[in-house]
DNA sequence: TTTTATAATGTGCACGCACACATTTTAATT
DNA sequence: AATTAAAATGTGTGCGTGCACATTATAAAA
């Protein structure tokens, strides 16, 4: 028969020390081990607190602190991209619903092609005096440099978009790309009786460094590679969008008949290829891609393109920041790698991922 | 050229008051409609309010008052269930996020099947005193009595799972069951290049009550009538898993060998069916069903099943405490209705659903 | 023992708001 | 003009923490 404060609540630290027999300030300076606590009452305190479950009012400690906590963000600019334009709309809701909690965000925007602009910005972020950055790291090398800084600085950072798994970033926000890949040929293949080619295309301007997307077409292949009742050819494309070639490659592409579907590994690409593919009239091509873009949308919504994966970089970049100032605020640790799930968007659910709120 | 608060930020009240030249008392008063204010005062406090966005800071406000609500939650007993034991465990987490604010929450399981028992709870619900309530009414009428005497106890509700648009409901989570049926029936149609018979399974005790399980089955049905170039029969069943001769009927349903796809309206009989289908060893009839329950997530990687819509039942009730809470904490109003995306799950994005933290 | 440095402990205020209560102003009545 | 009631306004305290600062205990040196 033991004595227990099953229902321990709402025990204040002036509780703590009036149980442990000193003050609050003892207390406190246990609990955020402030050091200048005598054995003797540490260990008293330590007893009362392993007995009572002490949760802190974390509404009175942020209150109480109230400090202004400014956050950065680095992503590329918005302008250039719808995908990062959506990103931006979550910069933009995160800064609304936590204003209140007296948090400042400042946004900083490289050029998506550009890393000498990264460096650049870099700069700019270090000298600004933040609490804490949440970056989009397309960049490798450049961001280990970011990151570096940070870190001799003392500046906790979060990552979204891009995981770069050395870094010591409180989390990475994103999804499993390879993954990513796998669902994708699966789709693709949806209703294909018989075999045929499968086309894979990046459409970015410097495929060689977007380990990324190399990741999602590593995926799409090893779908067909554990199916040997499949007979698919797949062919990879690495596209640029400012290439003037790109008509001829694409006609190339689309004039062999037996070009079965296409898979796209990029947000903007998606709508591009989809375009090109209205054009030549070919509508029994099965086209899938990535993110909820007007443009994507309107294909999808005309049957061009069948299916979407949602990487929701709106949620994305929300939730970095959110757990960024979770952090700040509340000192609660985020998950170190926490992935969305792999949204499957298609024209009869479109419409309930456009309504809901919570993305 | 006009003087602006623009960057009116972290003004308190007692600015407030000192800018109209009255005391925080007053500011008080006018803020929340208190009285006893003069026609003078008020229009002094008015007109610097309108100047200056006042935005109340709400984590002074929510300690200030610091009172403990209670909130009741509603739903079937979930030991009967696994989709209602994946509600409850959406209903653990809010428990658990919200004790440090303060929050208490109480369970009240009612019988899944039985409609008196609802009405008991109901009275169990109206003698606890409590601050909010959030519901699933999945009986219609025992629900319109819960709400008219909510109502007259002046107590504030949130409905989930199931939408009584009559009801006076802070707030409704939920989905479109219409589009639910549609995009099954596109999933189900995928690689069917012939036509053939296609089954609607509703597995319930009582099915004219659940008139949200026929909104699944109109939406299913519409999606052909809209596709002239399909050549489907669409067959209703109603089983109840209790029937004796449940079996039989099984044998009936399945011993058609025109038979191509079966969907299933409800989580629970989803699992059901694809036992039914491994036994007699078809795996050449398409399954679609509803939510990731332990034994449907067994079927799917097996194959058995092909696709599930998620429901979503945890973030179902997770995120209708929030929204109680929020409107008893923060005075915040939810959303009049909340319709969740409808998430396809297949195997290939299976894992990414379960290991996400969001859900 | 007295002095002095240092370690340990305790006290009090601010954070912004809500609300109770005290005080002052106004108007009505004698 | 004096009294009184009511209306309007102002003041002060608590909510639980964090943190700066004041105070006390301890031990070492004189």
């Amino acid at each position: 028969m033991f004595i227990r404060a099953v229902n321990a609540k709402n025990l204040r630290i002036k509780d703590i020390a009036k149980l442990a027999g000193v003050s609050a300030g003892t207390v406190d300076r246990v609990l955020h081990d402030r050091g200048k606590v005598s054995e003797k009452a540490l260990e008293k305190v330590m007893k009362v607190m392993n007995e009572i479950e002490y949760k802190p009012n974390l509404i009175a400690r942020s209150l109480s602190s109230s400090k202004k906590y400014r956050i950065g963000v680095m992503i590329p600019n918005p302008e250039s991209d719808p995908y990062w334009a959506q990103t931006e709309q979550g910069i933009l809701q995160a800064k609304s619903d936590w204003a209140q909690y007296g948090i400042i965000i400042d946004s900083f925007f490289f050029e998506q092609y550009n890393k000498e602009s990264f460096n650049l910005k870099t700069l700019e972020v270090l000298s600004s005096k933040l609490d804490g950055i949440v970056v989009a790291p397309i960049f490798y090398d450049e961001a280990l440099l970011l990151f570096k800084l940070l870190e001799n600085n003392n500046i906790p950072y979060v990552l979204f978009n891009t995981n770069i798994p050395v870094a010591h970033a409180l989390s990475f926000i994103g999804q499993d790309l390879f993954h990513s890949g796998l669902l994708a040929a699966k789709l693709l293949s949806l209703g294909q009786v018989d075999g045929g080619k499968l086309a894979v295309v990046h459409m970015d301007e410097d495929i060689h460094n977007s380990i990324h997307l190399l990741e999602k077409e590593r995926g799409f292949c090893d779908y067909f590679n554990n199916k040997n009742n499949f007979h698919f050819e797949i062919q990879e494309f690495n596209l640029s969008p400012k290439d003037p070639h790109l008509n001829n490659q694409f006609n190339n592409l689309l004039g062999d008949s037996n070009l079965r579907g296409i898979f796209v590994s990029t947000s903007k690409g998606t709508s591009i290829v989809a375009s090109m593919l209205e054009n030549h009239g070919k509508k029994n091509i099965g086209l899938i891609g990535y993110d909820m873009l007007d443009d994507n949308l309107k294909y999808l919504s005309s049957g061009i393109i069948d299916f979407l994966i949602n990487q929701n970089p709106k949620r994305q970049s929300f939730l970095g920041i959110s757990h960024m100032v979770n952090y700040l605020l509340f000192k609660k640790l985020a998950p170190k790698t926490e992935l969305f799930p792999l949204e499957i968007i298609t024209q009869q659910n479109v419409d309930s991922y456009k309504s809901s709120a919570i993305h």
